[in-house]
DNA sequence: ATACTTGCAAATGATTTGCCAGTGT
DNA sequence: ACACTGGCAAATCATTTGCAAGTAT
């Protein structure tokens, strides 16, 4: 799968399990702890994995950077700035918008980098404004 | 304008006219520097005028927060992770995608925390993919 | 006079870099 | 063997906090 240069170390094979077992994106940090790697060998490997185009990161809102495996289907996030709550969405779900930056801006946006922040329905139903 | 219990001290007042002046968002160590004011004091200031509701901040790609006065009809930004180059959009511009996402999620979108990254035309033109 | 503000030093949190010892191939 | 890796300490960057001195009201 990744014999391409890479060597497989046990930190690597790690982080990489990690991120797969995961059902969020993840910090460098929580998987220092869990896995019990050095912290700067995790971000030395999400760094190499991400150059490689496996992983990649998100922000959600302040905080860390999360990691998560390139290759998943939910690709943007929706983050609820009252609850905190993080709703993935698929790409395609977010084409019509895409569609329509293009058409308005010539402007070609990714949602992968930042997560689209906002107010949930659940908030939105529960509080005014 | 501002007398509200506020006190009208000179770096407070500087940073107002810095931020009134600045074209775009600026960060608190370049407001610093250009008015040879304390980065702590910057910040501290930024901070208060963020909750009065006067300044507000916002996210392009990596690196610093950068502030801006929070009245100006530009609200929104699209970032290019080609040339960096940031595109201010006016709100009413993004309704159609907040209705969408509205519609589609039940997710009220503010695009205000974080910058929409993605390639800008020019860019788009250049390179291929 | 007094509470709010400042600057400076130091703390914090996230991430990076240097360096040498350890290990996959 | 040898280049790639890992851990640990220390550096860096953005931002925050503590504290004593300064200032707006």
């Amino acid at each position: 799968m990744r014999a391409r240069g890479l060597r497989v170390s046990t930190a690597r094979r790690l982080v990489l399990q990690a991120l797969f077992a995961a059902e969020g994106p993840v910090s460098a940090q929580q998987l220092a702890r869990e896995l019990a790697v050095d912290t700067t060998s995790v971000y030395r490997n999400l760094e190499l994995l991400e150059r490689f185009g496996v992983v990649r990161h998100v922000h959600l809102g302040h905080g860390a950077g999360l990691y998560v495996l390139a290759g998943r289907r939910e690709f943007e996030y929706l983050y609820c700035e009252r609850c905190e709550n993080v709703t993935p969405v698929a790409t395609h779900d977010l084409d019509p918008v895409r569609s329509h930056l293009e058409r308005e801006f010539g402007f070609r946006a990714g949602f992968t980098h930042f997560a689209i922040v906002g107010v949930c329905k659940r908030c939105a139903r529960r509080r005014r404004q």
